[in-house]
DNA sequence: CACTTCCCCTGCAAGC
DNA sequence: TGCTTGCAGGGGAAGT
């Protein structure tokens, strides 16, 4: 196999959009319900906090809040803690009870599987409430994901250094932000200490429709592009928000729905496709360790 | 200080 | 067929 032609599995990494989703939808089955029973499995020592600790600290609290803040989920608890949860590339929240085709290996989709999801090697947290209802479970294969309880008064230092989420980046901050430096406008973009909530789906899709090219240096960028970009980013944002998000692999909302966006995708993982503006093919680059796709044509 | 590289981890698919 | 190898990436640490 040779350069474009060659499809990589990738994981899909839950980015605003898809975190925004899972917020919404989980808000309503989080929100004042009470935690009876905490459940996690032995290979979850990648968590922040304990196991053991939120097992501990975490029964008999009830959600008072959910909210997302750039790719961070924070459940706010009756005690004045937050949960924090982060699900990385791989990360699942799930309704207990929920099906999905998407949530079984390619072996058993194929056999038809399309049945409840019960909890596996990769269920790390579950979450169970006192009024029996459904509970909800935390699934990562890799293990990128974060959990961590925050105590109360406490400030966790991942948060304190995001910057604005991106759903309203405004056309100034990106030109106040982006002088001076000299790396790549996509590695810029995924700097989430300057925005929070893009990642590497979004960003390509935003310079594609901002027209500009991804190994720029985001010290070049003219106050108009900055204009475009702003514009592009809010929009591909939202327009992810409102189809569910982006099921590439692995996303699935917490019901076991699959998003839609990516039948709008117009660069990301289509390189050697033809550009669907120009009919140029489609290139794919490394910049900063991260594939970016892009026109060479429309993208300057 | 700005920027790059490495690492964590696992599933999948190419290649032998 | 079955085993080995390598790639993907968010974010933080370590290196240049």
């Amino acid at each position: 196999m040779i350069g474009a032609a060659r499809r990589w599995h990738n994981q899909l990494v839950p980015e605003l959009p898809e975190v925004e989703v899972i917020c919404r939808r989980l808000a309503p089955l989080l929100v004042g319900r009470r935690f009876s029973a905490v459940q996690t499995t032995a290979r979850s020592p990648f968590f922040l906090t304990a196991p053991a600790k939120l097992r501990r600290r975490l029964a008999g609290r009830q959600v008072v809040f959910l909210l997302r803040r750039g790719k961070y989920l924070l459940a706010g608890l009756d005690d004045q803690s937050t949960l924090l949860l982060h699900l990385g590339m791989t990360g699942q929240l799930l309704v207990g009870g929920c099906r999905s085709r998407r949530l079984w290996r390619a072996a058993e989709r194929e056999a038809g599987a399309d049945r409840e999801f019960r909890p596996d090697r990769h269920t790390h947290l579950q979450l169970w409430f006192e009024d029996g209802g459904p509970g909800v479970l935390f699934r990562d294969a890799r293990k990128f994901g974060r959990v961590k309880l925050i105590e109360p008064g406490e400030t966790d230092p991942r948060l304190l250094r995001l910057g604005p989420d991106a759903l309203e980046v405004s056309a100034d901050h990106l030109w106040q932000e982006s002088r001076g430096r000299r790396v790549a406008v996509k590695s810029w973009l995924l700097d989430q200490a300057m925005l929070a909530g893009v990642g590497n789906i979004y960003a390509d899709e935003a310079l594609f429709r901002a027209g500009v090219r991804p190994s720029r240096p985001a010290g070049r960028l003219r106050r108009r592009e900055c204009q475009e970009l702003a514009a592009a980013l809010r929009e591909v944002l939202r327009r992810g928000i409102e189809t569910g998000g982006s099921s590439v692999d692995d996303f699935v909302a917490p019901d076991g729905t699959d998003g839609r966006y990516q039948n709008e995708h117009l660069v990301y993982q289509r390189d050697g496709r033809p550009c669907s503006r120009c009919g140029r093919v489609l290139r794919r680059v490394v910049l900063g360790g991260r594939s970016s796709h892009y026109c060479p044509a429309c993208q300057r």
